[in-house]
DNA sequence: CCCCAACCGTA
DNA sequence: GTACGGTTGGGGG
């Protein structure tokens, strides 16, 4: 190395953290491998390579290396061995990366540089001084405070990500002392991650200062006394021996015996074909044709490499580019070492049979409820809480008084962490329950107060919160929605979280509940306690405050005991089965979205409801009155099978109809079908329903639900309720809000925007018919889409061969109808029952309509053939509904599932898309300036509500519009536009 | 008190 | 013909 040289030193430890932290999306292989930090790296290290000089940097680098941490003992550990003590495990989907980002350093031809007992900081210390010594520059990639300390003149470090250079400007800028002093500031501030000592009470700030005063931190020790402030003064006398230690252990050493002399780091050509071997293995296609196009190498004709993939404690270990497949042993497998223990053959290490292995081992385990631990004070807890620091995965789930997060007040939460200590027949969760507001069971004079041995809410809260919120620790939690918007009213933003539910949802959806009862039963074999056992039922339930404490524990601690066996079991199938980016996209992002939904509830005017409700008394009771007379005798009109014996018995009118139960059916089609017959009481019976149904399920229902504080209306969402992936909403259901009718469009009106603001109303047109276009690509309806034309006249006219213009409404109605019918599973039964047509007249249309378009008849074939033969059919993200009776021997039965299984990816794919929208929402709005402006309250299946300020309205429509219209890019380009209509108004009537 | 059937509101 | 949730009546325990 000489004057002029360059050399690049760049930190792949601290890369991979960086990136992972700073990408969000987090990209998988196909096989569901996490390389987002591999992603990164490969870019990055590309970028410098062929193009330094265009970044902020500047230059272009003659020498480079890639720097490593072998090990976490170094000789700091022996100095201090609490260094690093507290660092918890690396995310999970990190582990397996360590290793592929060493690979990546070799496929691009580049030094790999660790030595045993030496962190990365170490030898880039080393490197940078030798090369300055040399007469050389030096550029350190990486924007690590524990780095800056080796700025000079000639050597700079480079923050990739924000392509930003740090000198010793930028050095005093951020830290108010300059690079030589960033060791003794750092003395004084020690570092919680890794568990560096310092000062207490000395952080960033206040080092600088006493530096810049003091001039070093010998001198500042020395005369220490002389600091004015008496707290201060007596914490750095007090603690001089660790600020001194602190000093020793943030030194970064220049004199590390390098094995690789700095002329081994000169950077050597790419090796085209080996560089885009690697990069294909790790399918990073924009990637490969850049090198391909660069380095002039053909990528078709390359293989390929077999990467080596450790998801294992090890993987932070030197050993790279040897050994077996995939060997996805789920990262903390070490925590759970002591229950993964079934041994599994070595060529049979497979992502499914690992996740079978998991399956075997949990199912059956004992789970004692006697063995929970009551945690009584704050001491208790924080051993828990460093439990679950240490093992990095923790079962968080809370005890309340109330099934409604918005109403429910905190009574106790329960913990639960992998237990490692125990052998393979042992219990192999540990588990413990936290009371925090239980009262005594007397209501009289004497008690009803608190019970003693409880840590005070605000305390463990306080003790909790940077646990829940610190996303390098996993929370596991069944319907986290739930806690989630508990503990934000409390002050608390989980972050980090995974669901059981969601991942029970991913991976089977259509095969039963996935609520913890029935996820215990099926995969663990093991009944949990049931809550009514605990809090009773009906009459005698009691809220949970009032259960006794050693019951309530054997309770929570279980459900937080089978929350993580579950956990355990569900997450490696996530990968087996290729669903994890379904999961980590489209689920798991939209819980603290709809959590805030929630939260905010929309505004709904009691008045006006109060009013139409009267309305609504008054007209249908006139309407009972000519019912009455009509029917000659008085009875309970809302009763069926009242209705049925008086029209079909005492009346004997004709053209009855039997339901399944042998009851008359008094259907709105059959009292349609009497109506237009001429007879007068069956019409009066349908309006009569047509007011009773809006007073009781509307008027009289909603202002219930208005919340006594927010004084709005909270609904709640269900993530796992359906099989195709739309959400669910309930008490109230804000999704079936009437809108077809005049009359039922009045209750719309009474949903309010806020003084000052305007709800906004955003929909999907014709979503599912352009779902359908685009599965089953169908040119004529892609054109007419891509053109904006009238879809259902198009297909009428294709159909009935009639011209578009002029068409006679009955024409395009019928059409209407049969392309609804598609998207449902089309059979002539149902269209015949929907136009009021022969079955053989539908079977007609049906049969022209596949001549026209028969692209539908080949997707649907495919689809009833790929849900018979795997048991589910999936949506364009993924997403898969499973049918597990769709090979029933009856034939009603597999025809339902058949229909079932058709509408399931139209369905759901226009869910998928919606729900990418909602997840992106808040970013987008956000960008735009209008973060708290405009707030997203409502999802109803293809239309999104939001309430927006008055001056913001024209901007929301914008950025509504185009999130909602880009919601599938970029991971896929639709054949069809997607068109949304959106318009603002006082209420969702006029709207909408 | 619990559950089911019938009915009907939405997309 | 698909997907939901809520209300009511009515039967059984």
């Amino acid at each position: 190395m000489k004057k002029g040289d360059h050399l690049f030193l760049v930190d792949g430890s601290g890369f991979i953290f960086r990136a992972f932290h700073a990408l969000p999306p987090l990209t998988r292989k196909s096989d569901g491998l996490p390389v987002g930090a591999v992603s990164g790296f490969c870019n990055m290290l590309w970028k410098l390579i062929t193009n330094a000089r265009d970044t902020s940097v500047g230059v272009t680098p003659t020498h480079l290396a890639v720097i490593f941490d072998y090990s976490s003992q170094t000789f700091r550990k022996e100095l201090f061995p609490e260094y690093k003590a507290n660092r918890s495990a690396p995310p999970e989907e990190l582990v397996p990366q360590f290793g592929l980002i060493r690979q990546a350093t070799v496929a691009f031809n580049l030094p790999c540089i660790e030595t045993e007992g030496f962190e990365a900081d170490d030898i880039i210390a080393t490197y940078a001084r030798q090369a300055t010594e040399a007469g050389g520059d030096v550029t350190i990639i990486s924007s690590d405070k524990d780095l800056m300390q080796l700025v000079t003149p000639c050597v700079h470090m480079y923050d990739s990500m924000k392509d930003k250079q740090i000198g010793i400007p930028e050095v005093i800028e951020k830290w108010g002392v300059p690079p030589e002093k960033m060791i003794d500031l750092q003395a004084l501030t020690g570092d919680s991650i890794d568990n560096i000592p310092g000062v207490p009470g000395i952080g960033p700030k206040t080092a600088a200062q006493l530096l810049d005063e003091y001039g070093d931190l010998d001198t500042l020790l020395a005369r220490a006394g002389e600091i004015k402030q008496a707290k201060r003064r007596e914490n750095i006398i007090a603690n001089a021996d660790k600020a001194r230690l602190s000093r020793t252990l943030v030194s970064l050493r220049t004199d590390v015996p390098l094995d690789m002399p700095l002329d081994g780091l000169v950077l050597e050509p790419q090796d085209g074909p080996k560089l885009i071997a690697f990069l294909k293995a790790m399918e990073f296609t924009t990637l490969t044709r850049r090198v391909a196009e660069v380095t002039g190498a053909d990528a078709s004709a390359v293989d390929p490499v077999e990467v080596t993939v450790e998801w294992g404690a090890d993987a932070h270990g030197p050993d790279v580019g040897e050994g077996a497949a995939a060997l996805p042993e789920p990262a903390k497998a070490g925590a759970v070492s002591a229950i993964s223990a079934p041994a599994v053959s070595p060529d049979a290490l497979t992502p499914a049979s690992l996740a079978a292995a998991r399956a075997a081992t949990f199912k059956g385990a004992k789970i004692d409820t006697e063995a929970y631990e009551t945690v009584r004070d704050s001491a208790a807890l924080d051993r828990w809480i460093a439990l679950a620091r240490e093992t990095g995965v923790v079962a968080f789930d809370t005890e309340t008084t109330s099934l409604d997060p918005m109403q429910a007040e905190l009574v106790g939460f329960s913990l639960a962490v992998a237990d490692n200590t125990v052998d393979a027949a042992g219990t192999a969760v540990r588990a413990c329950y936290v009371p925090l507001s239980h009262k005594s069971g007397r209501g009289d004079l004497l008690g009803g107060g608190l019970v003693e041995d409880q840590i005070p809410e605000r305390e463990a809260l306080a003790r909790l919160k940077p646990l829940l919120e610190d996303t390098s620790v996993l929370k596991v939690a069944q319907n986290l929605k739930y806690d989630y918007l508990l503990m934000k009213r409390l002050g608390i933003e989980i972050a980090g979280f995974d669901d059981t539910m969601l991942l029970s949802y991913v991976l089977e959806a259509g095969t039963g509940s996935h609520g913890m009862d029935a996820l215990s039963e099926r995969w663990l074999g093991h009944t949990p306690i049931a809550y009514k056992e605990v809090a009773g039922s009906g009459k005698g339930a009691v809220t949970f405050d009032m259960v006794e404490i050693a019951r309530a524990t054997a309770y929570a601690a279980e459900d937080a005991d089978v929350t993580l066996r579950l956990w355990h079991v569900l997450k490696p199938r996530l990968i087996a089965e290729g669903l994890a980016t379904v999961y980590e996209r489209l689920e798991r992002p939209l819980v603290p979205v709809l959590a805030r939904m929630e939260e905010r509830g929309i505004s709904v005017d009691r008045q006006i409801l109060s009013r139409l409700s009267g309305e609504l008394a008054q007209k249908a009771a006139a309407f009972e009155a000519e019912i009455y007379e009509l029917a000659g005798e008085t009875f309970n009109v809302g009763s069926p099978k009242q209705l049925g014996d008086i029209l079909f018995g005492k009346m004997s009118l004709p053209g009855g109809s039997k339901t399944k139960t042998g009851q008359w059916s008094t259907s709105a089609q059959v009292l349609e079908d009497l109506a237009a017959a001429g007879h007068d009481l069956p019409r009066k019976i349908v309006d009569w329903r047509q007011l009773t149904k809006l007073k009781s399920t509307y008027t009289d229902a909603l202002p219930g639900f208005i919340h006594p504080e927010t004084k709005r209306v909270h609904t709640s969402y269900s993530l796992a309720a359906t099989t195709t992936g739309r959400l669910s909403s309930s008490e109230p259901n804000l999704q079936n809000i009437p809108v077809r009718t005049a009359e039922g469009r009045k209750i719309r009106t009474a949903f309010i925007a806020s003084p000052g603001h305007k709800l906004v109303s955003a929909d999907y047109s014709q979503i599912e018919l352009r779902v359908l276009a685009h599965v089953a690509e169908i040119p004529q309806l892609c054109r007419a889409f891509d053109e904006g034309i009238d879809i259902h006249a198009m297909t009428a006219s294709e159909m009935f061969g009639v011209p578009v213009e002029g068409m006679p409404a009955e024409v395009r109605r019928r059409a209407k109808a049969i392309n609804f019918g598609i998207i449902y599973g089309i059979s002539a039964f149902g269209l015949a029952n929907q136009l009021g047509i022969e079955r053989s007249e539908a079977g007609e249309y049906i049969k022209r309509y596949f001549e026209r378009f028969p692209g539908i008849r080949d997707y649907m074939d495919k689809t009833k053939a790929e849900a018979r033969e795997k048991g589910y059919v999936e949506t364009i993200f993924g997403r898969r509904a499973y049918y597990p009776e769709i090979r029933s021997s009856n034939p009603q039965v597999r025809a339902f599932n058949e229909r079932a299984a058709i509408n399931a990816p139209i369905q759901g794919s226009a869910a998928d898309i919606i729900r990418r929208a909602m997840i992106r929402m808040e970013g987008a709005l956000s960008h735009a300036g209008l973060g708290e402006k405009a707030k997203m309250l409502l999802q109803v299946h293809d239309e999104l509500i939001f309430e927006v300020e008055d001056e913001a309205v024209e901007a929301t429509l914008g950025v509504v519009t185009q999130t909602m219209e880009n919601a599938t890019r970029p991971s896929l380009e639709m054949k069809v536009p997607l068109k949304v209509d959106a318009r603002a108004a006082h209420n969702w009537d006029e709207a909408h």
